[in-house]
DNA sequence: TTTCGGATCCCCT
DNA sequence: GGGGATCCGAAAA
């Protein structure tokens, strides 16, 4: 089990989809390239009903990618100076993203390390949503990507497994919304896995 | 056309 | 532990 993902492996639901990327490698050739990692922390976004999640409000040409194909680079623009790169899937046609939060860089980190000059460590880690398109140099050119296409230049590859016994969850970071649902997915241990911190302004009380 | 809030990060105290 | 930077997307009007 080493390579790529097929479509069909990734066309599930997205809690589903969320632990199964743990432990799993996604891999960028652009810019400079390579460089990979080994994600260890995501959350899952799904459907019509999760106030949380892009698609919402219903599909607009920014979360048209929400929707489909299951396997495509969901890359997206927040807080005018970040991006947030998921991977998208899908179960009966629903919209539904696994953003990607936390990842260990496995291959390339001096790499990684120049692209965040200001950052204190070795680069080989990427802890937090916008750090990991940095380290790996995702930008909105790279929205709707198929990661399951061997010539894309940015790919996800099957990793080592992750023992179930290590896989943490709890609710979503920076989320106000829907905050007893259990979304997030981690690899326990890991240094890259961030901190969390509660939705919604300020704390409320 | 305008308004407003956001799946954030970094530096400073 | 808290606030500033900084800009796009969607909704309201």
């Amino acid at each position: 089990m080493s390579g790529g993902f097929t479509r069909d492996e990734l066309a599930i639901d997205p809690l589903d989809l969320a632990v199964m990327l743990l432990g799993s490698e996604l891999e960028s050739v652009a810019g400079e390239g390579p460089v990979r990692a080994r994600i260890v922390e995501v959350e899952a976004y799904r459907g019509l009903d999760d106030p949380a999640s892009h698609s919402y409000r219903g599909r607009t040409p920014r979360n048209d990618v929400m929707w489909g194909p299951a396997g495509h680079l969901y890359v997206y623009f927040v807080y005018g100076m970040h991006f947030c790169a998921n991977v998208v899937g899908t179960r009966d046609g629903e919209p539904g993203a696994v953003l990607l939060r936390a990842a260990e860089v496995v291959e390339g980190a001096p790499l990684a390390k120049a692209r965040r000059p200001k950052a204190r460590g070795d680069g080989s880690l990427a802890g937090g949503p916008a750090i990991l398109t940095t380290v790996l140099g995702l930008g909105r050119e790279h929205n709707g990507l198929d990661l399951t296409d061997p010539a894309s230049p940015v790919r996800l590859l099957a990793g080592e497994r992750v023992d179930a016994d290590r896989v943490r969850t709890g609710p979503r970071v920076g989320v106000a919304a829907a905050m007893e649902v259990p979304w997030r997915f981690w690899v326990d241990g890991s240094p890259a896995v961030s901190a969390y911190r509660r939705g919604g302004k300020r704390s409320p009380r």
